[in-house]
DNA sequence: AGGCCGATGCTCT
DNA sequence: GAGCATCGGCCTC
């Protein structure tokens, strides 16, 4: 394994953090699973404190978004709609509250066993697999159970679990990236926090 | 290609 | 009790 993103990579503006991670390899070990699962980032959101009406931690800490508060670099993972699951890479440093919403990647290693995690029939293309932030968590098998894990952890080695994320692939050019609102929200929709590679 | 809607249960007021 | 950082199916254009 090449050396994952460490700590003062998180530890930044959120909306930094948010741009720099589109392209970035997103490394996913099962149990299991002899090879990980590895995906590229192509789509970020930036949710901060109180500044942002449309962030859980806009009214200050709860139960559920406690992780948002606590160091960079660990996993902020909730529940939603009944039956979904998100993922975020919190940011900023501890007792300051932000996180980074994960919301598309493209495959590039595991498709068959990310395809079954999906429970999607063979018609299904490859490009819209994990293009959706509850796709994501589902296609990865993140849950409530990975909240609060420490993405800058050693990964592990043998059949446990783990997940990390290393730095664009240096013999692959970047990938322009466009900024714009956040979406499925109904607050603070004109904040440009939005990031999303352009593909092709 | 895009809009509407139901599913389904937790979180916060 | 309302709303939700969503998804997939079904409908119309």
């Amino acid at each position: 394994m090449e050396h994952a993103l460490e700590q003062a990579f998180f530890s930044r503006d959120t909306i930094i953090v948010a741009e720099q991670l589109i392209g970035c390899l997103l490394v996913r070990k099962l149990p299991g699973l002899d090879r990980p699962l590895i995906v590229r980032i192509n789509e970020t959101e930036a949710y901060k404190g109180a500044e942002d009406p449309a962030s859980h931690a806009h009214r200050g800490m709860t139960a559920r978004n406690r992780a948002m508060f606590g160091p960079p670099g660990r996993l902020y993972v909730y529940f939603t709609y009944g039956m979904h699951h998100c993922m975020n890479i919190v940011t900023e440093q501890a007792g300051v509250p932000g996180a980074v919403l994960l919301r598309g990647a493209a495959v590039l290693s595991g498709i068959d066993e990310i395809r079954k995690l999906r429970k999607v029939d063979a018609k299904v293309k490859d490009r819209v697999l994990l293009n959706g932030p509850a796709k994501l968590t589902q296609g990865l098998a993140v849950d409530l159970q990975d909240n609060e894990y420490d993405v800058c952890s050693k990964a592990p080695s043998g059949n446990g679990t783990g997940l990390w994320i290393l730095p664009p692939d240096p013999h692959h050019y970047a990938l322009p990236i466009q900024r714009t609102g956040r979406i499925g929200i109904s607050k603070a929709q004109d904040f440009p926090w939005r990031f999303v590679a352009i593909l092709n």
